[in-house]
DNA sequence: CTCGTAAGTAACTGACCCGTCAGTTACTAT
DNA sequence: ATAGTAACTGACGGGTCAGTTACTTACGAG
């Protein structure tokens, strides 16, 4: 029974669940370093040293897991994100740590970033990425549309309004933040410090606006046509 | 659309230029819905009623046809860009301006748009888009940096400082215009006005903080300050 | 009318890559 | 030893697709 790890030197047999999570590991970093379309079944393979045949033994297709590896990346990081948000009451805490989460999953792991970030709007890759990116909407929305302690300055017209200015805030907050991310990726001499400060700060900026209903001198030059063709 | 009126009925032959030109339109086209790696040359020859062999008389690679339409999409766009900017003086108006010919060019073009965000993290697809990127950079580089006509109350060590955080900034700013105009395509029922007005208004208070060098409470460690209405 | 040339096409090639299967090796139980 | 099983492999079918070739058709000049 104690067949794991004996004292035999250079074991290449591994029991299934082990194999698994090797080749879910070795796909991740493949995946993520040359993208769906340019990484081949073989090269996984080739990355934990065993023939296509066997990989196949564990996973359907390239799709089934490719889908596999997105949905453990997307776990883990919509978990470590809605951990690092409920650890914090106030806004900008959520800001930071939602921040810091993104930088350190970036840095812990490299290739699932990559991964993501190529992928995102690729819907010829399933739809697992998108689902990703819902999730961190809804979790700004959350973050945006947080009952303020029972703030009862708001009247309900006002929140509805606020509400529907939050949803538009959403993809701006995370477009930055991932841009924020992926722009510090490649340019390493940037102190981690400054880009996740600037990013909280900038980030926050809107909510703070958002909050205390505060605008630019207002929109009424705004669009000119109405361009709606298709 | 038959110009040389032949003897016979429909003509189908076309001079040279034309003809590159309906089918770069088409490669557009083709790889924007698509995507590169699902595009496939028939594809493209087939949309202009033409065989493969022909599309290679006019272009001698799949990457080469790819790449050409990027070129011409990048010459576009960051001409579109150049000119809206150049043709304001107020940073708020430049960003103003940007965001408008962002969102044109999402409307009147939407397969050059998607084109554009689908390949703009991959570098497996020809370094074209990476330069995009680096231009529209650049351009949010030159906007930030743009000397405030001659304005005497910043200290030449405040400016550095400023452009230290200038750079940050960019990808910030670009990160969440490109978001902004991806999530709009896919939400049609939100008017544009609101869409593009949120964007400038969002992208210009990093700016205005900039310039008047208001920041957070700094760097460090913002103790959680109470974000009480008024 | 006829020849020459350019435009256009269908059929083909060669390479690549996903997925499979018959067979082999290591390990365990009796 | 012997049998049984789980891990593993080499080799190949089969489909796809970029790129080529050999052929046909239109058209202008003499």
């Amino acid at each position: 029974m104690n067949n794991t790890t004996g004292g035999t030197g250079t074991r290449r047999r591994m029991p299934q669940a082990q194999r698994r999570e090797q080749l879910l590991g070795l796909a991740l970093r493949e995946f993520g370093r040359r993208g769906y379309h340019l990484t081949q079944m073989e090269h996984v393979a080739a990355a934990a040293d065993v023939s296509k045949a066997l990989l196949y033994q564990h996973f359907a297709s390239k799709e089934e897991l490719f889908a596999e590896v997105v949905g453990s990346v997307v776990a883990e990081l919509t978990g470590r994100l809605g951990a690092a948000v409920r650890a914090e009451d106030d806004s900008v805490d959520r800001i930071r740590a939602m921040v810091r989460v993104l930088f350190d999953y970036a840095t812990d792991e490299p290739d699932a970033w990559t991964l993501v970030i190529r992928h995102l709007d690729k819907p010829e890759v399933g739809p697992g990425l998108r689902e990703l990116r819902d999730r961190l909407g809804a979790s700004f929305a959350d973050l945006l549309l947080i009952r303020r302690r029972v703030d009862p300055a708001l009247s309900p017209a006002a929140l509805a309004v606020n509400e529907h200015r939050a949803r538009l805030l959403v993809p701006l907050m995370y477009g930055s933040m991932l841009s924020m991310v992926s722009w510090w990726l490649e340019h390493p001499d940037t102190p981690r410090d400054r880009a996740e400060a600037m990013a909280v700060e900038f980030i926050w900026l809107g909510l703070d606006r958002l909050r205390t209903g505060e605008r630019l001198r207002s929109s009424d030059e705004v669009s000119d046509e109405p361009p709606d063709d298709q």
